[in-house]
RNA sequence: GGCAGGUUGCCCGAGCGGCCAAUGGGAGCGGACUGUAAAUCCGUCGGCUUUGCCUUCGAAGGUUCGAAUCCUUCACCUGCCA
């Protein structure tokens, strides 16, 4: 494998290095030989998301310039939590956690190739880490933090007005006794993570000078906000999950799609793979002619390849030119319709046995597009309910044989976005 | 431990015996304008068998024809004094 030289200025151009260690030195390093990095995520629910995608993808840049990834799950971290501003965490149950780590597993392993020479290798915290004895923790790796210095951080000093717990105030050291034993034991050098881990990272940087003497690197990545600065899926109900239990790949496509064009240059030099020319030619197009909305689709279409797989990507965008630009839903052939209708996040399975068809308020409910019948009616009086893409004006009006497409479907949509498909038997 | 204040819908926050499903802001949702974008404007925003009914204002009791509003107890939070 040879080494890919223009890896720092690349990363650099995409805005991936928010905070590093000394740049110069990296340069070296990634000049002298395949460099082992390494990268962790804690198991603090059953799947990961966005923010952990972005980490991903940075690992996945280095080991294709060459470099060598180690991929931690946090075992042991995960048990402990680190410290956040919202709040002191509830410990999760054993079980869970010992679960959550080996999704997290499986979820990674994906991304990165295990074989040649650069195969990247995962390891799990809580290998070195259950066994520690309290003395020799507090002796070996409690002894190089001082107390003074652990307070100065900005998490610990947000937090002491409202309690911090001894538990997650000493996550930093778990953190940081990672990397010294991943330096110590697999040759390590270098670690990276999100802006947020950045205390932590530097932690372990300062451990392994004081306890070996060695100067190891790290960077850490900008947080990704939307473009007014607020945290994504922060209030859409829930996280971007990678999980397509958690998050159907079609939402997972629509999401991207539906980026704000301010966002699109940065999102596009961060999560895809696309080179300098090509996302400035995106960016140029954009320019010329937004309402075609390129990157958002170059970005939806590369992102979703990434993480649900290129077949997977392919049906859905069949579905949304479908539903979104055919306008006439009865001219879709019915191969399309249906595979568009069963990637939709709403559906329902109608069984009709002769009686007379739900009113559309009901159908709403059912197929769970409206929360109640209360929220169903008052869409429809809102003018946003939609049978076939067309807009209904009575919510107790009922569908009739001939609205049922290749006498089977009935598309149901709540404002611009939300499709259901009903299928009837 | 003592004194004072607080706990309201997703969040913040008014209300202080009937006119309260509860002012206002934010988020959300829908519409208009567009480009499945942003901004802006308008509407909506507990549930239901929807011109009416039911359940909500920390919890449980009580006073009253009637309570988010008054009283009692409990829980939690905040400030002042120990």
């Amino acid at each position: 494998m040879s080494l890919d030289p223009t890896l720092l200025d690349d990363l650099e151009w995409r805005g991936l290095l928010a905070h590093s260690t000394d740049l110069d030195a990296m340069r070296e390093a990634f000049a002298a030989g395949s460099v082992r990095y390494y990268v962790g995520f804690d198991p603090t629910a059953p799947s990961l998301h966005m923010g952990n995608l972005l980490q991903i993808v940075t690992a996945v840049r280095l080991q294709r310039a060459g470099h060598t990834p180690y991929v931690l799950v946090g075992g042991a971290t995960g048990m402990i939590g680190d410290p956040r501003d919202s709040g002191e965490r509830t410990l999760n149950p054993t079980e869970t956690v010992a679960e959550w780590t080996e999704r997290v597993r499986r979820q990674v392993e994906p991304f990165l190739s295990f074989e040649g020479e650069n195969a990247a290798t995962m390891v799990n915290n809580l290998d070195w880490t259950a066994q520690v004895s309290a003395i020799d923790f507090l002796r070996d790796i409690g002894k190089h933090f001082p107390v003074n210095r652990m307070l100065a951080r900005d998490v610990v000093r947000n937090r002491l007005e409202d309690g911090i717990s001894y538990t997650e105030f000493s996550y930093v050291l778990l953190q940081s006794m990672d990397y010294l034993h991943l330096h110590r034991e697999h040759g390590v050098d270098l670690q990276l993570g999100g802006s947020d881990q950045w205390g932590n990272i530097t932690g372990g940087v300062e451990l392994i000078r004081r306890a070996t003497g060695d100067r190891v690197h790290a960077f850490v990545t900008p947080l990704i906000t939307k473009a007014d600065g607020t945290k994504y899926g922060k209030t859409e109900g829930g996280a971007l999950w990678l999980d397509p239990e958690m998050m159907s790949p079609y939402s997972f496509f629509q999401f991207w799609l539906n980026v704000e064009d301010e966002k699109v240059p940065e999102l596009l030099r961060v999560f895809t793979f696309l080179s300098r020319e090509e996302i400035e030619e995106l960016e140029a197009t954009h320019a010329e002619k937004p309402f075609l909305r390129a990157g958002q689709k170059a970005l939806a279409e590369h992102v979703t390849t990434l993480v649900h797989g290129a077949e997977e990507t392919e049906r859905i965008k069949a579905a949304s030119a479908a539903l979104f630009e055919g306008g006439e839903l009865r001219a879709v052939d019915e191969r399309t319709l249906s595979a568009a209708l069963r990637n939709v996040p709403f559906t329902y399975e109608l069984e009709l046995n002769g009686a007379e068809f739900p009113t559309v308020a009901e159908l709403l409910v059912l197929t769970g597009v409206c929360e109640s019948k209360s929220a169903a009616i008052r869409a429809v009086k809102e003018g946003g309910g939609y049978l076939n893409n067309v807009r209904v004006s009575d919510p107790s009006a009922r569908p009739s044989v001939d609205d049922v497409l290749h006498g089977k479907w009935l598309v149901l949509r709540r404002g611009k976005k939300k499709f259901a498909g009903v299928e009837v038997r």
